[in-house]
DNA sequence: TGTAATGTTGTGAATGATTTTCAATACAAA
DNA sequence: TTTGTATTGAAAATCATTCACAACATTACA
């Protein structure tokens, strides 16, 4: 069984709730995407499969994913919520371009030892961060130029 | 007038809009609370006073305010946008609590170094940074141990 | 082995925040 | 005044997410 699926497996033990096909199916095509994804993109992904599983219960295994921290939240967008798997991935800062709607993820490792020693002062225990920047990525900055040119 | 007031306005003009009646009282009432607000909160503060704007008009300001700099999108909660104003307000980390829903704050200066760094690296240019950090507050923290301890 | 208890699922309906539609208004320029 | 454009409130529409519920599956245990 992949390591994943073990920490799944454990946690849902823990709350007294099974490892089913349907959950089986969904963590695993979980694990297959290395995109961002929402509900409905993954609901999308498994219909491919062989075993059906309807748009409600995947509704209902995400949150069983973000608590058992083998799935986090991304850059809402579009009106949904978005979602990554987290498990053995470092995190990271999305940069999201607001004119063509690129997203760039940096390491976010170098911010942790002033976000622990805020913690610290807070007397606070962090569990999930999300740092999200938005702006111009560097094919869109001349094009922003050239509107402000026209504009004049 | 006040200085958010001509920003707003010259936002306005620049995009050939009018700072209407309801327009400028949705802005003072933002600028009236200090506290983080959604549509509908913002629509109640309003009812109070003698003029009576439609809810549609809030959520159509909201947009404005944000493209003008004057508000920012602030932590998500309950299935509703949260917005703040930020004219002469630093910018800042959100802890929020997820057991009893407490909202701390604490100053990002610290980070800007590293976050500019990565920007350049990238060729980005960052308008704006939202940083979110859920976990237990030191109310909390003992709580949460004790149910942990339960358990065993 | 049968049966109760409990968790799980798919279907379809409900919810509710946000957006859209549209007819009426405001207001400024011609 | 006439005309054109932006703005508004009210009501309806949208649509992601949740809920209700009946049918199943699996285990506990008499
Ligand atoms: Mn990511
Ligand atoms: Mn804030
Ligand atoms: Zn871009
Ligand atoms: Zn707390």
């Amino acid at each position: 069984m992949e390591e994943y699926a073990v920490i799944f497996n454990q946690y849902l033990n823990h709350k007294g709730l099974k490892l089913t096909k349907p959950r089986r199916c969904i963590l695993d095509t979980v694990f297959s995407m290395h995109t961002h994804f929402n509900a409905e993109e993954l609901y999308d992904k498994i219909r491919g499969k062989t075993s059906s599983i309807s748009l409600a219960t995947v509704y209902r295994t995400i949150p069983l994913l973000l608590d058992a921290g083998l799935v986090q939240r991304a850059l809402r967008s579009e009106g949904r919520e978005r979602y990554e798997h987290i498990f053995g991935h470092p995190k990271h800062i999305h940069w999201l371009c607001r004119n063509c709607g690129d997203l760039m993820e940096t390491d976010l490792n170098t911010l942790y030892p002033i976000l622990e020693k805020q913690a610290q002062d807070l007397k606070f225990k962090p569990e999930s961060i999300e740092l999200n920047v938005k702006g111009l990525c560097w094919k869109c900055i001349p094009i922003e130029n050239e509107k402000q040119s026209d504009e004049k």
